[in-house]
DNA sequence: CCAATCGTTCCGAAATACGGAACACAAATT
DNA sequence: AATTTGTGTTCCGTATTTCGGAACGATTGG
């Protein structure tokens, strides 16, 4: 795969902003271990185009530009839009965080938080962050639902990397979740991503039945008794359907919809 | 000024999805006038990188990496938490969009928007949008208030554009404009930027007394009546004291305050 | 089935980025 | 005031990298 190595070098130099808010040349320099010319290049290229801005104290952070082309593609997401009075809505009737995510190759990426009101928020999973599609309940439905070859060419290649106590990390367990994901329509986790917390979540089909979003309701693990549950669970499925009627989705009963009454 | 020249062309790449929400790579040689092998090259570098990504009809897009970046920018702009409780309580208040902006070079950048509820939105200045800073109460009210050398040099090379009925054109009337704003200590403008639209505008300082921000009340000119501005301009500057003093600006009253009573 | 269009690979030529060294400029130290 | 230490910036010959025409696949449509 023959490709812009200056390009790419250049672009390392953004990847360290994620990491530190602000950066000198020299500490530039320092981390990715070029040649001050080289890094003096690609940093003042940057500048001149407004994707880094220098500060008053002369340190270099992220410029404003990028807050241009994020918004850009959430406005670009009509997803986001439509999925949005549905997640209030949710969020307002159950007291808890609801959450959007859609995919982009073999993760999920948060687009849209409702935060509950009251609670003090514990976790937090940001618009853009990325997660592995087979844990937590969220990015697990957007890979339950997708077709049966996806699907299994996903399990032959994946890596399964704990990142809490209740992480998935059988290749066997994930797919029998994703098996009884699909029978009844929704998914849930228990600290799978974070200890102490959970989530159920639904998918959300376009106009031709495919994936494309997954909604759920996150909180502490507390707050999913199993008293509570079949409410819950009812509530995404049912905003999840919503939201999927809103793209063009087939109102009518569904083969899922039969199997679940 | 050397630069990185294949660097700078990748980055032409980006910013033709600024306009298209979508391309193909063949339409990205057409508008660039580049060799399709060389776009090629870029284009695939960029999506190996995750700034660009392919939708399943195989057409380029945006990544969603550019939301996590633009997230990043937006929180570490730690003016906006602060500001952001007193924006909604200004628009709130008074039933009108409420706009916070703040500088990057020549330009104001619009960083937040509470909108007002019950209107119907006729224009929008999104997060991320940029203005000049001679045109608009708010972007002018950063001019304004910016040391006197900078303001002195800004005058001396700015070129005056029009945008709407009521941009201001001469030098004269910007440096009238911005010495009675000094004087006042907020700015007001009528159709500026957009056609039948009006503003009124305040500094927010730092901890240094340095302009940081601009806060402003926007709306259709029909809402800014002369009974019901001395309302607003109250309201605005109430509101940005409030900010200034949440970054740590001086409570006691200033130069400016005491010719104001 | 062939034509057309789009994306992808190849490879020699040449333009471009490289990077060591030396320079400027500021702030902190003596 | 002089010096040191730390920035960012320019210079310029070298050679690595990008360039880009051409030819190849892969997919779509007539």
């Amino acid at each position: 795969m023959h490709q812009n190595q200056t390009l790419i070098k250049s672009m390392e130099v953004l990847r360290l902003f994620e990491q530190y808010e602000s950066l000198t040349l020299t500490e530039i320099v320092e981390m990715l271990g070029q040649p001050k010319t080289t890094v003096y290049r690609m940093v003042s290229s940057l500048q001149s185009m407004g994707w880094i801005s220098r500060r008053k104290d002369s340190r270099y952070e992220l410029g404003l530009l990028f807050v241009h082309y994020g918004q850009l593609v959430l406005e670009r997401l009509n997803i986001r839009d439509l999925v949005l009075p549905v997640m209030r809505q949710l969020s307002h009737q159950l007291g808890e965080t609801v959450n959007l995510i859609v995919r982009e190759g073999l993760e999920g990426v948060y687009i849209e938080k409702v935060e509950a009101v009251h609670p003090v928020r514990i976790y937090h999973q940001r618009p853009g962050d990325r997660v592995p599609l087979y844990a937590g309940a969220c990015p697990r439905v957007l890979l339950s639902f997708l077709p049966d070859e996806e699907v299994a060419e996903y399990l032959r290649h994946v890596k399964l990397r704990p990142f809490a106590s209740g992480t998935i990390t059988k290749i066997q367990d994930l797919q029998m979740t994703i098996i009884e994901s699909r029978r009844v329509g929704y998914t849930i986790s228990h600290a799978e991503l974070v200890d102490d917390t959970s989530a159920v979540a639904a998918p959300i089909f376009n106009h031709l039945g495919e994936v494309v979003a997954g909604l759920s309701i996150a909180g502490l693990t507390s707050h999913f008794s199993d008293e509570r549950l079949p409410n819950l669970t009812m509530s995404v499925r049912q905003a999840a359907k919503e939201c999927s009627c809103l793209l063009g989705y087939p109102e009518r009963e569904s083969q899922l919809e039969r199997l679940n009454g």
